[in-house]
DNA sequence: CTGAAAGCGCTTACAG
DNA sequence: CTGAAAGCGCTTACAG
């Protein structure tokens, strides 16, 4: 066997190197490698380079485990996510999770189809600094049960009334004014709703927005879908239903942008009707395919960066006081006129 | 203050259960404790009941760095992200980790845009029991420095020649042959490609395939539009460039869905041409909307699950032996015929 | 400015 | 069948 062959091998399997490999080539104790290591100033100056010289040469890399257990903090971000069908999600985490990876965070992540049950004794075992829920759908009633693991919880895009968690989301209800106003300027009179979930606070509040600017507008109320979910079938299937309710509707407002391309399908495929000239269509989100000619969907963009930054914010927050109080914040979206909603009877738009 | 406010109060702030405390409230030793709820036989019967209920009702749970510290396995798995543009990739994301979950094995996210060069030391920081590359677009080169953390490695969807890690992959040459061969029995006579990423495996060996089926139905060489990556926006272009080259073009196959689509505008949109009358459209994955009536497209859909589970089975491997051999997997897709690739010339299709 | 010692919460030889 | 002891790799009072 060749040296270099033998070398690699033998570098694979070695054990990794700890403080007390750094203390013994450094010729000084652990206590010191790990003060230095840790840049307090109490160590020489001169020690403290020669150690941190020799840990970057000899490869060092601390102990995740080691050092989790002694700590308070784990350094781990515990992320829930169960519906994923909606773009709008991945595109969050793999943001979320660049941004805490610059913070030397680690993302652990928990799924859970009917409910979170199982991942709260992750949770007790791992003891993340804080758990962030990235799942609109979930239901309240297991806040409580993720209160008792003592964790700080951070809704992100759901606002839950009472409970002990943080929330970052997207102003819905305003949101849902700027759709009716847009609709109203733009000479839209009967207008429609179709809703994602019933129970999240996305839906509720674009929809409570939504009203009150039709309201506002002086506009007759609007024919609501109701009871479904955030697909593109209660798309598809509400456009019908509406349809069928009431053939004078010439907008709609859907709780996202899923919904709202299935409504536009029903539109040119089961109605034969044309967006925008018969009924407008706008929905909520700004995922990717909005912007796609075939869509060209006028919509809701969640102010997506600024939530993120909101998120490290709580995250600063409850890393220096583990019980902090938390907060609510809304912030607010832009409106994205495309092609699905300009104005109506072929006058110019903007 | 009321008895039950304060007894919540209390709770959470009372330090987490630990075996000593088991062991204290069982009359036994703290080495008693763990073999017990390890479900050790030497430990009595009667013994390891009792003190599996104690822990139970004392709702203790496992402190996963102390365990992580003195156990060989961290019970974590790396998984790395880059592009999660194609809604593929978020799919398989939630299922491998929801798998995961079941097996007791926690998920931990990395991602990373240029490269995974700050991913390594996170590696052997917390020594993951497997790497995953949920990453087509991942340069190879990278692939060096994850074997040097001594990890095994998976790579989903991807496929490196000579690497030392496991591969799972669709047998995306297959698929490029079953699209070929449809195209050609249903009367389509000029064949094109729109590539992704020219780097990418999947990329390489679905344009691989392709030809190889084309070439043995007789038909002419293909035209390819090279150079781009997985988005829409190669679609887009891509068809365009392609139209300018030759206009007889009849059949375009797409290295993923995503392009797929952007291909399928620019014919609609840009060259005013009907999708399957003039061309006829076929992506690779099957993503949800490739099902969806306003795309309506011709796809290779991909063994997702039998991939997860594939996994799973290398994970498994990789548990009992840390060094044990790579394995390449090339799982047979499925040809999903949808609207955009019906017979031409009006022939009826099946 | 540096070191010896204790301890985080587990597991696992080693005794008995 | 059970327990005392050592140790995983760190950090941090406490001495000196």
């Amino acid at each position: 066997m060749e040296g270099a062959e033998q070398k690699r091998i033998k570098q694979s399997d070695i054990n990794r190197i700890t403080v007390k490999d750094i203390a013994i080539e450094a010729g000084v104790s652990v206590s010191t490698v790990s003060r230095a290591l840790a840049n307090d100033p109490v160590i020489a100056k001169e020690t403290r380079e020669r150690i941190t010289m020799k840990a970057k040469e000899m490869g060092y890399r601390p102990n995740f485990f080691a050092r989790g257990l002694i700590r308070q903090r784990s350094g781990v971000v515990a992320l829930f996510v169960n519906n994923i069908t909606n773009p709008f999600y991945p595109e969050v985490l793999v943001k979320l999770s660049r941004r805490l990876q610059k913070m030397k965070l680690h993302t652990m992540i928990f799924t859970s189809d009917d409910g979170v049950e199982d991942s709260v004794p992750a949770l007790q075992e791992i003891n993340p600094d804080v758990a962030i829920l990235l799942a609109a759908t979930m239901k309240a009633d297991y806040l409580q049960e993720f209160n008792d693991s003592n964790t700080p919880i951070i809704l992100f895009n759901r606002y839950v009334a009472g409970a002990r968690a943080s929330a970052i989301c997207c102003d819905n209800i305003g949101g849902g004014q700027l759709v009716a106003e847009r609709l109203a300027e733009s000479g839209r009179r009967h207008l429609a709703f179709i809703e994602g979930l019933a129970t999240a606070s996305t839906n509720a509040d674009r929809l409570t927005g939504y009203l009150e600017g039709i309201d506002a507008s002086g506009l007759p109320d609007p024919v609501i879908h109701s009871g479904g979910d955030f697909s593109y079938e209660t798309g598809y299937d509400g456009m019908q239903a509406l349809f069928a309710r009431d053939q004078r509707i010439d907008a709609v407002f859907c709780a996202n942008d899923i919904i709202a391309v299935g409504a536009s399908d029903c539109i040119r495929r089961e109605l034969g009707l044309r967006i925008p000239e018969d009924i407008a269509i706008v929905g909520f989100d700004d995922i990717a395919l909005a912007s796609w000619p075939s869509h060209d969907l006028t919509t809701v963009r969640q102010p997506m960066d600024d939530m993120i930054e909101c998120v490290i914010t709580e995250i600063l927050r409850f890393q220096q006081n583990r019980s902090a109080v938390p907060k609510q914040y809304f912030m607010p979206g832009e409106l994205i006129i495309r092609g699905s909603a300009k104005l109506a009877s072929g006058r110019v738009n903007e």
